[in-house]
DNA sequence: GTATTATATTAGCACCGCCTAATATGTGTG
DNA sequence: CACACATATTAGGCGGTGCTAATATAATAC
């Protein structure tokens, strides 16, 4: 049976959900980079990356490309970009009000 | 030992990740609503219901106000639409490319 | 060809998140 | 007060997700 387009979407929506992804999101927005390039700079575990990415990848948010024995990742498209902006600005102004004000509310689960 | 900022940001993205969380919000977004409310509109379990509605409020998506015995939960503010609105538009290009043109990609992770 | 580098895949494990059922708390009503 | 209704909390099971270590594939260099 299939995935209804609201769970799809969850599943879209959770691949930005993780701190590793969201870092080599981060890392790679300037310009595309290599799978050794993410790992160095985020000094991460090489299969560990790798898994994300084909994560990211699965998920419609990179794109890869093949160049010698290099591959470089990046990302999909600029209204990626804008949702990772949109996202961040968002949670920004939520953290902000969040740890300020409100003394109840906190940002656990 | 402190959080650090972006683990604390994929969770408050996560909190947007899952379905049932999903429904929900498009349920409050016009207009608030009680729990029972909500509970009826997507056939769902109250206990189960409850837990997503704290869930969502902890991540600082959502806010509540008690009136009598009911407690009405609504978005916390006009740019969680914003950004429900930009998910969504870019969640929906990219479902359409990716099963449309790349046969390759899929959507799983 | 073999060796080396770059990346992907697999297996196993621990943990976390989601669900359901049951129970608890709180608020109004008779 | 007892009772009904609205919501929250707890406990337990279960599947999914992220991590590491090891292995596999693929491309280049020698």
């Amino acid at each position: 049976m299939e995935k209804s387009s609201v769970e799809v979407k969850a599943k879209f929506i959770r691949g930005f959900g993780d701190k590793t992804r969201l870092q080599i999101l981060e890392s790679i927005r300037r310009s595309e980079k290599t799978v050794s390039q993410i790992v160095a700079e985020l000094n991460g575990n090489q299969s560990n990356i790798s898994q994300h990415l084909a994560c990211l990848k699965g998920c419609g948010i990179i794109v890869s490309r093949q160049e010698g024995k290099y591959i470089y990742y990046s990302l999909r498209n600029e209204r990626i970009d804008q949702l990772l902006d949109v996202m961040e600005a968002v949670f920004a102004q939520v953290a902000e009000e969040v740890s300020a004000c409100d003394m109840n509310d906190e940002l656990d689960c």
